[in-house]
Formats: C-alpha cells, structure tokens, sequence
DNA sequence: GAACAGGTGAAGT
DNA sequence: ACTTCACCTGTT
C-alpha cells in the first residue's frame, strides 16, 4: 500500500478496494452513492472516496486518514490472502470474484448494532429510510460541501427516549429493542469494550440476552461492530445459497475468516445471478 | 386484499 | 429440538 497526498485528499494505491462492493454488499445503510464515488459519515466525520485509476481516492486530510480511514476501510488487511484460505469450491470462488475489492468496514458499535436490529425483517431500501430518519432527528449536522449530513445519534442521545418518541422513523415493533439496547449501552450494562476482550461465541452469548437480538442481528453486529471476523450471520440469502453447500454450513467450512466469506457469499447470493 | 420482506420471542408440539 | 404465529410498516 502507498498513500500520496494532494491538497483534495489522499490517494492510496496497492490495495485491493472497491468502493461499489464496499457500499453496496449489505453490511452499511448509510454510505450513498454520491457523483462518481461514495459519501457517508463515520465517527462524526463525512467522507467521500471514489476510485481512480491506480487505487483509490478518499477527500480527507492525511491527518484524518491514518487516524480513522486507513481503519475505518480496513485497508491494512490483506484480503488476497484470506480469499486464498478459503475453500476452492466454484460458488465461493464465484462468491470471491463477484465481490472484489469489498472491505469489511469498521463500523462504530452503537451504529451497527442499531441498524441491524433495524435490519430485521426487511429490505435495504426500508432500513435506509429509518436509520436517515433517526439520524436527521436525532443526530448531529454536519456539513459536506454545502450538503447538510447528520451523524448517527449516540446511544445516550436515544437512551432518555421512550419508544413511541421513535414513532416518525416507522420502524414498528422494532422501537422498544432500540430503546432498550440505547439503554444498555448507555448505563454501561452493555459495554463494547468488554464484548470485545471475549472470542466471538461469549460476546454473542451475552448480545442474545437483549430483547430484539436474536442470532442473525448478533452476528451482523459481532461481525461489522466489533469486526469479529469469524462471526458468520446467517438469513434468508444465506439459506438460499446454503444449497451449494448440501443444504446447510458446516460451522468449520470457513475457519477464522468466515465473516469475510460470509460477506462475499451473501453479496452473490443477492446481487449475482447465481441463486 | 393477501403475501412477503436481510428476525425474534413466546407458545405449542 | 423443531414448528407456528404475531409483531409494525411498506411494497408487490
């Protein structure tokens, strides 16, 4: 990986990226398209990044990269080589291929695990909507280029709200699970930094004791929240693509990176043809 | 209208 | 351990 700076942002180049895959794989709601890149908010802070001809550009300051984005998009990882541990099946290596340059984000925690409790029982384009609504109602503005973007509200932001305050994001039943993990996360009783000392099974032992996290949210949130790598969620797309695999996956199938498999299988399963 | 959508929890076998 | 159903909202 090279990094070279101009006085727009910062142009890295010998890094597998690619920002469609990126943004559009299913694991974030709030990274749009935006001209010829992608712009969304992280940690409080927009940023908009595109892909040239060598690499990829990201319109921020060296500062701010390699404090946050060189992280945040997970660029120091080498997903060449854990494609190459994964098994060689012709769906995978499929899977692998359709999905290219995809990245598993460093999310910030709160954020994951509220979009995915979100997430339950929907489609993208519904829990786009909410998590905006939450955001423009209860985040923080911030201002990119003239545009007005909003940070994701903390969870001690949410936490004095009850339920029906929640009413204008329409996210129905879910309202009380937000409420309640706000809550948790909030008055310490939920602590990120402690779900993160634990190997993945012990972290989602404790993640299935809150109402409204159930298996699939708990390792969307272990996965793209804590970027526990060997989280594999399983819903509905991955129970379509599970034919390939004799009706269902054997937890040992993909080893210690099988989020990133995950992620590569699920892209393919929805966005490819192969399903 | 009914059925369904990136689930969950309670209640029933 | 496995099956069924209600749950809020929006789209087909």
């Amino acid at each position: 990986m090279r990094t070279f700076e101009s006085e727009k942002g910062i142009e890295v180049t010998g890094v597998a990226f690619d920002a469609k895959n990126t943004c559009e794989c299913g694991q974030c709601f709030r990274f749009r398209k935006e001209g010829d890149g992608y712009l969304g908010v992280a940690y409080g802070k927009a940023v908009f990044f595109k892909n040239t001809e060598k690499g990829v550009f990201f319109d921020c300051s060296k500062e701010d990269f390699e404090k946050r984005w060189k992280s945040f998009f997970d660029l120091e990882c080498d997903y060449a080589k854990i494609a190459d541990g994964l098994p060689k099946d012709d769906f995978t290596k499929a899977a692998i291929s359709f999905g290219r340059g995809l990245r598993i984000l460093r999310q910030e925690p709160w954020e994951a695990l509220c979009s995915f409790i979100i997430s339950q029982c929907n489609n993208i384009p519904r829990i786009q909507g909410i998590v905006d609504r939450l955001c423009t109602l209860f985040g923080e503005p911030i201002i990119w280029q003239g545009k007005k973007l909003y940070s994701f509200p903390s969870a001690e932001r949410l936490a004095p709200l009850d339920a029906e305050a929640l009413a204008p994001l329409r996210c129905g039943y879910r309202a009380p699970y937000i409420i309640n993990a706000a809550r948790m996360v909030s008055s310490g009783e939920l602590s990120f930094e402690e779900l993160e000392k634990l190997d993945t099974m012990s972290a989602r032992r404790e993640l299935l004791k809150l109402n409204g996290i159930g298996p699939k949210v708990a390792d969307c949130f272990l996965l793209f929240g804590l970027h526990k790598m060997d989280a594999f969620p399983v819903d509905t797309w991955m129970k379509k693509a599970a034919v390939f695999y004799g009706g269902k996956f054997e937890p040992e199938l993909f080893g210690e990176y099988a989020g990133i498999a995950q992620q590569y299988i699920f892209y393919y399963a929805r966005n490819g043809k192969a399903v």
